[in-house]
DNA sequence: GTTCCGATTTTCT
DNA sequence: GAAAATCGGAACA
């Protein structure tokens, strides 16, 4: 394993990377290194997994139904911006904009290495290590110390993606995608296929909950 | 080892 | 009012 270290510099991709088929910047993020300077402190880690989301074609994607909203505006505007939500109550999710401005298209980042500020991320963390720092969406966002504050801003400041090495195309893996409740059929996640650090977005289907019962939750 | 369930906020109808 | 691109803890085998 002659793994140099990854560097936390080099060529910043800026807008003309992700202003680009969707899933094209999808699977050319692997291998790159994302890092983040919240606070003053540097966190950054090597993209090992990702996920597209397209526009109106996509019916998992915020942007299938509705068109621009105040939400999913981010996803329409300029590539090479962040597009932060928030779901679940208690998670943060970080998208990367694609496509050229007007279509509808961004790459979630699901799956983290980390390469450096790593304390920092265990302490956001609440105390975990290695793998568990950022293999999943929400302990990305978490990890970097990202929140709705970062929703809409330009890549390049706080918040850069520098370009690698590649890694080999053959151990890149395709799947569909995870936890969504349509469209989890398209093969539009990526990973690397032998990282540790990728998340398995659960570990077995995850068949449709019951379908019907006649006993709702007892909410008031 | 696996599977199930609740938490808690934002956004949209 | 209901759903959501999830996580972590508890229960069971």
């Amino acid at each position: 394993m002659a793994q140099a270290e990854p560097r936390v510099t080099g060529v910043r991709l800026l807008a003309a990377f992700f202003a680009r088929p969707t899933e094209t910047v999808a699977r050319e993020l692997l291998g790159t290194v994302l890092a983040s300077r919240v606070g003053g402190v540097l966190t950054a880690g090597v993209i090992v997994e990702t996920e597209a989301y397209l526009g109106s074609d996509d019916p998992g994607s915020h942007a299938a139904t509705k068109g621009v909203t105040a939400r999913n505006r981010v996803m329409y505007g300029q590539p090479g911006c962040a597009y932060v939500y928030f779901t679940y109550g208690n998670h943060h999710m970080l998208n990367l904009v694609t496509e050229a401005e007007g279509t509808a298209g961004a790459v979630l980042v699901r799956a983290l290495e980390p390469v450096a500020g790593l304390e920092t991320m265990s302490a956001r963390r609440g105390g975990r290590t290695g793998p568990e720092l950022a293999n999943g969406p929400g302990k990305v966002a978490a990890a970097l110390g990202i929140d709705l504050a970062h929703n809409g801003v330009t890549l390049g400041e706080d918040l850069v993606v520098y370009d690698a090495d590649r890694p080999d195309p053959s151990r890149i893996s395709t799947s569909g995608r995870v936890g969504l409740g349509a469209g989890h059929d398209l093969p539009l996640r990526f990973y690397l296929t032998d990282n540790r650090y990728v998340s398995r977005g659960r570990t077995g289907p995850r068949p449709p909950r019951r379908a019907a019962g006649g006993q709702t939750r007892g909410t008031t």
